[in-house]
DNA sequence: TATGTTTCAAATGAATCCACGTCAGCGGGATTA
DNA sequence: ATCCCGCTGACGTGGATTCATTTGAAACATAAA
């Protein structure tokens, strides 16, 4: 490893600090929301909040101190975005042996049978995806299942306040979740959070505050100021300052967005680039029927199979849900139904 | 040597998932009649 | 009322994956000449 930070995780987005500055309140109200007695159901929740407010670390900090008679899952929707995959990612959670079978009612089976001997918590992350690509049978599934106060469902979700307004009624009548939501990042705590990892990561380089404070005044987003950071820290010479923080701003934000996309197929890359390259052509936002173009222009120069704009349609609302790229409807008349998109 | 039996891997079959393309109907303000 | 351009849900298709079954040929065993 020739890394020139000394110990690079406190940087890095999974890193799981002891404490969550500026998160007690969320992570207390997750943990009193379990703390009923050992007889009662367990409840079903939905965590939200804006990207990169530590909604997916808190979460799975707070389940991994779970009392042993209590098995958890943690599912990536994003990643695992249909009904099987999810329940394929559940039982492998609960057992170690390989997944035989292939057969959506079979995997429900198995876990069903998993709920009746184990109190158990789901927890889907990234929901969205999973509802947009597969609807809601796998949070209807679960939420029927006969021994349903033996599970606990918790879905987060950087882009939908309230499950109501994407599942179907039945389901949501049957899943009820108490909501939980997590506020962005103030400017004081971003700098705080930020200031205190630097220190553990960052011993052989030092750091000017104005840097920092110019990175937490600009985005409230962890992950992404984190990346900033680290960014700036490998294109430093010795110290980390203010004006090296602004100029590599642009640069450090298109990793980010690299590191979002990165669990997806090329084609959103592609997309996404369409997007940058023809925003970057005057107008702010540009109509997907450009976007389509472009796309096709850039599949041609590297010599891939387009797909249709039926597909694209639905990337763009993908990289939509990751929050790079922003469409709104727009009704143009005589132009038409459309989408105006420009980056996030 | 001819014939029967066993063995095991490769070929084939069957079931399933799902990414994708195609199709048709829709949306709603601007334009036109 | 019409038009525009793309949105969107439904549906069929083919490739991929996986397990199960069949096939076939080698290896071995036995019996007959």
């Amino acid at each position: 490893m020739t890394n020139v930070l000394e110990d690079p995780a406190p940087l890095q987005l999974n890193y799981v600090p002891d404490e969550f500055q500026g998160r007690e309140n969320e992570a207390s109200e997750l943990k009193t929301a379990f703390a009923g007695s050992e007889e009662a159901p367990l409840p079903n929740l939905h965590v939200h909040g804006p990207r990169g407010t530590g909604k997916t670390q808190v979460v799975n900090s707070v389940f991994s101190n779970l009392p042993k008679r209590v098995s958890k899952a943690y599912v990536p929707c994003d990643k695992y975005d249909t009904q099987y995959k999810a329940l394929k990612q559940i039982c492998k959670a609960f057992s170690q042996d390989v997944d035989d079978g292939h057969h959506t009612s079979e995997l429900q089976r198995k876990i069903g049978e998993q709920v009746e001997v184990m109190k158990t918590v789901v927890i889907l992350d990234e929901i969205d995806f999973l509802l947009l690509n597969d609807g809601d049978d796998l949070l209807y599934f679960l939420s029927r299942l006969e021994n349903s106060d033996n599970i606990s469902v918790v879905t987060i979700s950087s882009n939908t306040k309230n499950l109501e307004s994407l599942i179907e009624e039945r389901t949501y009548s049957s899943l009820q979740p108490r909501r939980i939501g997590f506020e962005p990042y103030n400017g004081e705590e971003l700098y705080q959070i930020l200031a205190e990892r630097a220190k553990k990561a960052l011993a052989s380089k030092s750091l000017q505050r104005e840097a920092l404070t110019y990175i937490a005044s600009s985005t409230s987003n962890l992950g992404r100021s984190l990346t900033w950071l680290r960014y700036a820290a490998k294109t430093a010479e010795t110290t980390i300052t203010e004006e090296l923080v602004r100029e590599v701003e642009a640069s450090a934000y298109q990793e980010y967005v690299n590191q979002l996309l990165d669990d997806f197929t090329e084609h959103h890359y592609l997309v996404y680039e369409a997007v940058y390259e023809t925003s970057g052509e005057g107008e702010d936002s540009v109509r997907t029927g450009k976007i389509y173009e472009k796309y096709q222009e850039l599949c041609r120069s590297t010599e891939k199979e387009a797909l249709s704009d039926r597909r694209i349609s639905d990337y763009i609302k993908q990289l939509e849900l990751l929050g790079v790229v922003q469409a709104d409807y727009y009704y143009g008349g005589k132009k038409g139904k459309t989408r105006e998109v420009n980056l996030g």
